[in-house]
DNA sequence: CGACATGTTGAACCTCATCAACCGACGTGG
DNA sequence: CCACGTCGGTTGATGAGGTTCAACATGTCG
C-alpha cells in the first residue's frame, strides 16, 4: 500500500549456486551453464513488510523467485473491501507470462527477500529453455489448484473450518520446510506469516472472527498458541478434522 | 453424479472445418495440416445434462474441447456440501496437463457437446507443436484469473452481488458469442446455463437466497425473466453496480 | 391425471459482522 | 522517565444477512 518504490539492492557477485531456492524454483529446471546466465541478469531485493511488490495499477517489467517470507496477492473492491487471493512463499514465483499487466496487487506480508528477473531477458531465457516454460506452466496448474480448493474454503466452510484449515495449510507446509524439530510424529509448529487482519482478507472474515475461532480452538486442545505469532499443533489429525477436510488425502 | 459412462458418438468423418470453435479452442492455434492431424484422433461426443464427465477419483485418460453447452467443475467436503470452482463454455478445454488426475469433478451442467482428444496422442501433438502448448498455459492463466475474481466474490460479496455478478458475467459473455439482437446498446439477454441449486453452489449460497435475490432484482428492474431460464438486462451498467464491480474495466 | 423435479415464498433461527471497550507492546517526544 | 499515541490483538453486546425448515406453486413427463 506504500507509494514508495522497494530499494533496489544489486548483488551481481551472488553466486546462485548459495542460494537457498537453487535447486527448487524454477531455476531448479536448469543445469549449471543456463543458470549462469540467469545469474547475469538476476537482482536480489529486500523487501520489508507492508510494502507493495506489483500494482494492479502499474505494469510490471519484471519477474520474481521468493527467497524468504511471504507474499500475499491481494484483489479490492471498490468499496475497499480486500481478499487475499494467493500466498507465495520460499521457492514460489512471481510474475505473469505473456502479460505485463497482473489482475491483483503484490504486497510483502514480512520482511521478504526475492530474486528478480528484467522481463525481457527472462523471456528470452524461457524460448531457449523449454523446461522454463514447463516449469513456469506447473507452478500455475499448481497456483489453479490452489485457487480452487480456496473457492471450495471461502464458499462452503464454516468461521472455525476456514481458520482450521489455514492453519492446516501452514502446518502441512511446515513439515515439507526442512527444519523441523518432529517431536512427535503428527504433530508440528511454525510461525504465522500473516496478521489477523490479513488472515481475516485470505478466509473472507474479520479479525473479531479470526480471533474467536482461534481462541475457540486453543480452548479445545487442537492447537497451542505461545506468542500471537507461535502456532503448535499437537495433532495434525485432529486439525484435518476441524478443517472440514478430506483428510484421506494430502 | 452418475456411475454410467458417457456414450461414445465417434465421428470420423466429421471435418474439423466445419467445427463451429474451430478458429477459437486450442486447434486455433494449428494450422489445416495440424488440424487434419488432430481431427484423426478426436472423437465428438454427446453427454446429456447431469452427466459425470470426469471424476476427482478416476483417473483421467482423455482432452477435450468444449463444442456447445456448459461443464461445471465441482468440489466436495465429505459431509457433502459442494462448490463449483469453475464453468466450461463452448471453445474451452477440459483437461489437465502433465497429470492424469483431477482435483474435481467435471459435470454436464446441460446437455453437452465436446470432442475429445486421447490423452497420449494429443500429448504428442503438444510436443510436435510448441504453439499448442503455449495456448494451453494462455487458457490455464485465464482460468487461474477467473478462479481468483470469483474467491474475490466468494469471500467478500453480499448474496445481491454474487447474484449479479454471475448475471454480468453470462450477460458479458453473451455479447462476445456471436448471435447477438443487440436491441440497444449496452443491453443483453441470455439463457441461464444453470439451475438455481448449481447457481447456488457455485455462488457460496443456497437455492432458496439465489432465488429472492433474483426476484429482489428483477423487482428493482435490474433484470426481467420471462421464464426461469431466460433473462434480459436492460442495463448493464446497472447490473454492474449492483455486482458491486470495477466497471471501469472489462 | 398423478408423480416428480424445479423454483418461490414465509417464518424462525443462527452464524458471523458490526460497534465498542479494553489490553499489552512499542516508539516517540516532552 | 513517564505520558501519549499507535498498532495488533482480544473480548463483549447487539443485530443483520443468510441458512434452515416448511409449505406451496409451477412445469414436465409417463
Amino acid at each position: 500500500m506504500h507509494g514508495t518504490p522497494p530499494s533496489i539492492i544489486p548483488d551481481v557477485l551472488q553466486r546462485c549456486d548459495h542460494c537457498a531456492v537453487r535447486h527448487q524454483a524454477v531455476c531448479g529446471a536448469m543445469d549449471d551453464v543456463q543458470v549462469k546466465k540467469l545469474a547475469q541478469i538476476a537482482h536480489r531485493k529486500k523487501v520489508p513488510a507492508g510494502q507493495t511488490i506489483i500494482s494492479d495499477e502499474e505494469p510490471v517489467d519484471f519477474f520474481a523467485n521468493v527467497i524468504s517470507g511471504a507474499i500475499k496477492l491481494t484483489k479490492t473492491l471498490p468499496d475497499g473491501r480486500q481478499q487475499i487471493v494467493g500466498l507465495l512463499f520460499a521457492p514460489d514465483f512471481l510474475g505473469r507470462a505473456y502479460s505485463k499487466h497482473n489482475p491483483y496487487t503484490a504486497e510483502a506480508a514480512t520482511d521478504v527477500e526475492i530474486c528478480t528477473f528484467p522481463n525481457a531477458a527472462f523471456e528470452r531465457l524461457v524460448g531457449e529453455y523449454p523446461g522454463l516454460q514447463q516449469r513456469l506452466f506447473q507452478h500455475t496448474l499448481d497456483e489453479l489448484d490452489a485457487a480452487r480448493d480456496w473457492m471450495l474454503l471461502l464458499g462452503r466452510k464454516t468461521a472455525e473450518e476456514k481458520v482450521a484449515s489455514f492453519l492446516h495449510m501452514l502446518a502441512r507446509r511446515s513439515l515439507l520446510t526442512g527444519c523441523v524439530h518432529k517431536a512427535s510424529p503428527g504433530s508440528a509448529a511454525f510461525e504465522l506469516p500473516l496478521t489477523r487482519s490479513d488472515m481475516a482478507d485470505y478466509l473472507g472474515l474479520t479479525i473479531e472472527t479470526v480471533s474467536r475461532q482461534l481462541t475457540r480452538l486453543k480452548t479445545s486442545n487442537v492447537v497451542r498458541l505461545s506468542t500471537n505469532r507461535l502456532i503448535m499443533v499437537p495433532d495434525l489429525d485432529r486439525l484435518a478434522q476441524a478443517a472440514g477436510q478430506d483428510n484421506h488425502r494430502h
